[in-house]
DNA sequence: ATGTTGACGCTTGTCGGACAAGTGGATAGG
DNA sequence: CCTATCCACTTGTCCGACAAGCGTCAACAT
């Protein structure tokens, strides 16, 4: 039986696909900005040949991606390319899968975890580097702000994840902030709904505290070697949560 | 004048928006698997009290960020998570800004390669823990087929790409996978646009198989120096090309 | 002359109906 | 029992129409 590849995958390409594509390539082609206007739905659809509708369609779709941004009664823009509109649907293709029931619960909360430690701990050095004092100072008002929110009780998410995003500014990777971002909100979400967040302010005030003394001494070990823990005291905790059944409690 | 807060922030949220969001907590409340049927666009304009339109916007927007899959003739579907909806728009996004000019064009690319640099180094040597012999051959039988294809001067960027993702599979971290996968293809559009991919086949398999090398040997800080100098090579033709005019040459 | 108001045109948002295209199962025929 | 056809159902596309929001500009009042 000679096994044939059928690589076929035949695709009549359905028509608001293509006007996607269209759309797209009209973008790219003709370098717009952020802020561009398109032509007006009507004018497309004369101009593709196609119904107001399938136009309709393909710039939900391209809205739906932070493509263009359709604001009512002016007209289609070109939107400024960023990862938020991306990030609902990152939280929700995160959530937990039903159909992992009684395998891993929570398992892709962990994975994500451990991208944000990987990345942290490995960029920290040059973050160290590229610091500058005032830097510092703001890292170190944060936390104060913290321990404030701690002592009350109280917990202090928007602190937490200001503090990683600061921590790696001076780095000037937009992407990797807009990524770290991602994943921090991904987690923040996805650990809110498994009921495990902030369930020791007063320790995770500490272990920020800590990496900032080691920032402001300059000692790149120690610095490296807090935010590890700090990491690996969440990872305990997640792990904790997600084998209850253990004995080795 | 008593200054009076107007946090109304009307949004009378558009109809589609509020179709989008129901769908979604459909889905997420009903716990549906991958797979699952949702009802017919005409049964969800119904039940929904709004036009068959406003449900295939929202439809498509959602097809758009890969959380539901429509089939002509058959119905909607919950669709399985994946990255790879989300592929496009962000190599979109990574394109060049044109409202960057002369600034630092390219710099994106940078960008996305320190990151995977630091993802890889950073866990190469759990990988090597929980790589087996088979996985070690598979990634020779790799790098030989880059030889091969670096011996008649073509490129190999299939080889490339599940090289990487051969290296990290049994970590089992699904969303490192994903993720380096779509960093990976950002990194290879990008730098193909830029006409800077694959100057020297030979160097680049010679670069892998030293990795393979260390694998082997279960050396684990040459290893993490071999994928280093890897990575190190690739940003210093990409640092030379981003800046011809230098006189460094 | 200047500031305000209103009308108007343009745009997106929503609706309803209609038909084409594709799929899968039931049904009638061999 | 197997096969071919029909048919109900679904998504895809089109058309026309009207509502809702926005900006402009002209007419108006001050």
């Amino acid at each position: 039986m000679s096994e044939k590849l059928i690589t076929t995958l035949r695709r009549p390409k359905l028509l608001h696909e293509s006007v996607q594509e269209s759309l797209k390539a009209y973008i790219a082609e003709n370098g717009l900005v952020p802020g561009t206007a398109l032509p007006a739905e009507g004018d497309l659809a004369l101009q593709l040949g196609v119904s107001r509708g399938s136009v309709r369609e393909a710039i939900r779709a391209l809205e739906s991606l932070g493509i263009v941004e359709s604001r009512r009664g002016i007209g289609v823009f070109v939107a400024a390319f960023s990862f938020a509109p991306l990030l609902d649907n990152l939280v929700f293709g995160l959530r937990e899968s039903p159909f992992d029931t009684g395998r891993d619960p929570g398992r892709e909360v962990a994975e994500v975890l451990q991208i944000r430690r990987v990345l942290e701990v490995g960029l920290v050095a040059e973050a160290l580097q590229a610091a500058t004092p005032d830097d510092i100072d703001a890292l170190r008002a944060i936390t104060d702000r913290m321990r404030a929110s701690a002592l009350k009780g109280e917990s202090f998410a928007a602190e937490d994840q200001l503090f990683h995003q600061t921590l790696f500014r001076k780095l000037g990777n937009v992407t990797l902030l807009q990524l770290l971002d991602v994943f921090w909100m991904a987690f923040f979400k996805a650990s809110h709904d498994i009921t495990l967040a902030n369930n020791d302010p007063m320790a995770t005030w500490r272990d920020h505290d800590a990496i900032v003394d080691a920032l402001a001494a300059g000692d790149i070990d120690g610095l490296r070697t807090r935010l590890d823990l700090h990491y690996d005291g969440i990872a305990v905790v997640l792990a904790r949560r997600s084998a209850p059944n253990s004995f080795t409690n």
